[in-house]
DNA sequence: ATCGTTGCAAACGTTTTGCATAAGG
DNA sequence: CCTTATGCAAAACGTTTGCAACGAT
């Protein structure tokens, strides 16, 4: 079984918090339970969309008040969420993506070109696809990363009402 | 039809050579046909792994010798073969990889983690999962990009090999 | 003659680092 | 008290830009 699959079944098996997950992780490591990861765990899963650094620190107290977390402590810390299995990561247009992971069910994502939305989708059938082709090329694997890229609904509804009132594309 | 199926068809189809497609391209939009574009046509097509700007300008000329070709404009240049249907690229650790899409078979990705090699594979029934999913949202597909993580054969090998002899990892 | 292209240097946006200070265990 | 974590400033990284000189059509 591979590593990716096996963290999955954790997420919905287990009943810990991400707060008490992260802190058995810190602790297993030997690392430090800080104000600042506690916060970030918080803020992290206060939310359910997929967000970047630059979104994270945006929602966060600025320099000067309660709760501040430099810039450096957020990549970190988005790090360890990684390595901690509750957050993970892709790249979309040279910066990295989070999304959780913990208790969150294994999906794929449409990115649409036009709006720039991340929307997600369950396959069972892309899961038994991937690990048959693996197999087939004896390749153990880990995780995966399917994006479709296109136009969504919304915005192909939107561009034909345009074509049909002016002539914008 | 979407447009990244359309490529393909005609990237099979046409017997073209990748600069007579490029100069086509070129003229249909009154750009014009430099030395520069035409060198690195042919250094790009002159081999059929992967690649990003910085290992194709370490295979190119240096400063001051004959067919140097600066940064910016290998990095313009193939903006430009994207654009034209010679090549893709997609983003791994950071960066931008390129490979032969013009009269290349489509295909997806194994990414070796420990030795960060990229492996390609074929299959039909992932593209037809694609457009079934697509389908079923409403989402017109203009492209995708699917990598499976892991661990390749030849690295699994090894390190059972090495875990026989030693207790390394 | 026109207008796209190049190379240079400098900027860019994102992420990472070195280091002194702060704080958890 | 020991060691890890933090914030700061600065660097690093891959990539893009403004601009003057150049070159294709």
């Amino acid at each position: 079984m591979t590593e990716g699959t096996q963290s999955q079944l954790d997420a919905v098996t287990v009943s810990q918090s991400p707060i008490e997950r992260f802190e058995e992780y810190l602790q297993s490591r030997k690392l430090r339970i800080t104000d600042q990861r506690r916060f970030l765990v918080e803020q992290v899963f206060s939310r359910h969309e997929h967000f970047d650094a630059d979104q994270l620190i945006d929602q966060l107290p600025r320099k000067g008040h309660a709760n501040y977390v430099s810039r450096p402590t957020v990549y970190r810390t988005l790090k360890e969420f990684v390595d901690a299995g509750l957050l993970r990561s892709f790249e979309l247009n040279g910066r990295s993506v989070y999304e959780h992971d913990y208790g969150y069910p294994e999906h794929d994502h449409f990115y649409c070109v036009k709006c720039h939305a991340l929307l997600e989708f369950q396959s069972e059938q892309l899961i038994q696809l991937r690990d048959e082709v693996a197999k087939q090329h004896r390749f153990r694997v880990r995780s995966h990363r399917f994006i479709i890229q296109g136009v969504c609904d919304a915005c192909n509804r939107q561009s034909s009402r345009m074509r049909r009132k002016q002539d914008l594309v």
